[in-house]
DNA sequence: CCGACAAACATGTACATACAAGTTAACCAG
DNA sequence: CTGGTTAACTTGTATGTACATGTTTGTCGG
């Protein structure tokens, strides 16, 4: 194997515990142990141990031995959080676009579930979620306002037309190259969508982390 | 100051970052002016650039210095595929509740967007993202069956019950704990939010990474 | 029996060194 | 001037050491 040394033993304790050897919740052998086990200097157990950490299969403190996240039902509801970082994981490439995002008023439905009142503005985000360049997740997020703000606020160069793009539905990212281009067309149909496959050469790919 | 070296130097260099000082797109001293800069050796500014690189700001290759991000729009929409390190990130309390995933026919919309047929089975996740404990966020995810069906695979001990529970809405994580108090119970109503909010402490609260 | 202290143990932090591997720029031959 | 090689520089990987800090455990005195 060519792959460097603390990617191995990364793999091999993902392994152990996707195999159940090491069970959920309990700690994981200390480092100078896992030294022996695998003939690595500590520094190295460390960098696949902060891996695994990363990937949130592990959590533990200071002094206290690592223990096995309660991967069974929580793991892919936390990756899901982080769908790229899920998707790279599994071997694949995550891509994204930004269909929409809009202030809009609340729904009766987002009103309950945020606990404010129908009609109140709240910040609608649409994104589409790519795997290995194919559609596979849409996702609907919706902002209560004070939150969903940072949204706008994040930008430094916010102009007239830049807010008129974000609310007519254009994706910001791939604004900026090809603003030109989709003024005037009609927004949200099939030839939308097809420009934006286009569009996403330019801006909005990315291969995740 | 008390807090650890590494954690100053990302601070430092995150700080300089975020005031212009270093331009987005442009590579970040080497590892040996900031050695020397901060009087640190080389395994401490790693391990502040690691955590730097962890939260997206940077980006580089093998033998060439990393460069900064362009944060400008990109970071906001990038974070928000993270929820909780965003939120951790401006100084908060990330925490959810899943309250739904079921398997169902696309919508029109749904179809149109992850190119498939209207109908066709999709798997819907409804989350519900706190900040300090409070409702921040509404997220409605569509995936694709062939990737959305992993959520269920993931689950080693997939009974009867527990689809049950699962396509009544129930949360999953807080139905381990209690199941009984919550079987017959009128689900989706002001009731079940409120008592879903006292399952949040047993279950599914987390602190983000 | 129990509380307090101490020792052993584990991880966190920090530094120094060495070599491997990729990138860039200078340089020289043609 | 062009093309290829070399050399310098930079990051990636790996090891060793040392000390700080938090946790657990065992022991001893009350």
């Amino acid at each position: 194997m060519r792959s460097p040394l603390h990617v191995q033993v990364a793999e091999a304790i993902r392994a152990r515990i996707i195999a159940g050897e090491l069970p959920t919740g309990a700690p994981i052998p200390s480092e100078a142990q896992l030294c022996e086990q695998f003939g690595a200097s500590r520094g190295t157990i460390r960098t696949a141990l902060a891996s695994l950490r990363r990937e949130g299969l592990l959590s533990g403190g200071q002094g206290r031995p690592p223990t096995v996240r309660d991967t069974a039902l929580g793991q892919p509801f936390e990756q899901l959080l982080s769908f790229s970082a899920w998707v790279q994981q599994i071997g694949h490439t995550a891509g994204q676009r930004t269909i929409e995002v809009a202030r809009r008023g609340a729904t009766a439905a987002a009103a309950e579930a945020l606990d404010i009142n129908e009609g109140d503005p709240v910040v609608d985000v649409l994104r589409l979620r790519l795997l290995d360049g194919h559609p596979a997740m849409l996702e609907r997020s919706t902002f209560v306002e004070r939150v969903g703000r940072l949204l706008f606020d994040f930008d430094p160069d916010t102009g007239s037309l830049y807010g008129y793009l974000t609310a007519a539905g254009v994706d910001l990212h791939a604004a900026r190259h090809t603003m030109d281009a989709v003024l005037g067309m009609a927004m949200r149909t099939k030839a939308f969508w097809l420009l934006a496959g286009a569009f996403a050469i330019c801006g909005i790919t990315t291969n995740g982390l």
